[in-house]
DNA sequence: TATTGTTATACTCTATAACTATA
DNA sequence: TATAGTTATAGAGTATAACAATA
């Protein structure tokens, strides 16, 4: 190797958006290590948490919370069905849809993950003060929270 | 659907990494948008930005640098290579290795793409106020500082 | 007519392992 | 022995389009 010494970022330097992305890529790294023991992706615990805290909710409904095709949540609900996690019943008012509810065991296995998750955080985070991290949190939801208001 | 208001995120509420995947979604969505005239990915547009800003690098140190695996590298630039903005030149020094450079119409093309970057910039940032985009920049770059203290 | 869930399919991105040529 | 670039390959994740059932 020619050099040991890190490269220069030229214009990558001042921008936000790249240091989002090397922030998400360390995210998800630790993430996945930290709950690979339960088979556990970042997107299938958001399904999870989400079906937990909307007992009953639709498959359309999850799709958009989450933000994937509804063809794309067909596989991972299997997966998850699969493991015997979650149920899909059958809604009584609209027949076209599915009602999403946690297992018994869904519930131990996420009570679990969350635990994992917490640590998770606290690995990525802990090192912000508690206002910095609030201060975070804020600025990364208001980032999120427009919508394509102006055209590209 | 059973109702139009959103669902309870439950506890994801409390999670800043829920937070910063949804942004880097938003990111995604809206560089893919408007890069896609120049056929230019976030991973590609940060591949010639660091070609450019460290000519003559090998693809090893690319790899690292922009967190790809070197065997993924080589398709992407057999791509940039492909469409003429990139060339691999033997290094003198050392058999083994490639010096990466543009070629003058990577520098033209990349040019107008930075300033396509910039406008995209704008819009997913430009409704913090400054001190809050250097804030989130400082704070991001702190996340992401923890490992890799070689590289980057 | 529109929506929900499903299937079939394909595309993109990524890594692992083995190969080669050099160091 | 170790490293750089390449190839072959496979896995994960995603979307698009078409379909049946239902609204």
């Amino acid at each position: 190797m020619r050099s040991k010494h890190p490269l220069s970022l030229g214009f990558l330097e001042g921008l936000i958006g790249f240091r989002l992305r090397l922030a998400q890529i360390s995210l998800f790294e630790d993430f996945e290590r930290a709950l690979r023991p339960f088979d556990i992706t970042p997107t299938r615990f958001g399904a999870l948490v989400l079906i937990e805290a909307n007992s009953g909710l639709s498959q359309m409904q999850l799709a958009k919370t989450i933000r994937l095709d509804r063809s794309t949540l067909v596989a991972l609900l299997d997966h998850l069905e699969g493991k015997g996690l979650v149920k899909r019943r059958p809604s009584p008012t609209d027949k076209r849809t599915n009602e999403l509810v946690l297992t018994d065991e869904g519930r131990k296995l996420l009570a679990k993950a969350k635990r994992r998750v917490q640590e998770h955080e606290k690995r990525l985070f802990g090192k912000l003060s508690a206002s910095d991290r609030a201060e975070l949190k804020r600025l990364l939801e208001a980032v999120s929270a427009k919508k394509y208001n102006n055209t590209l």
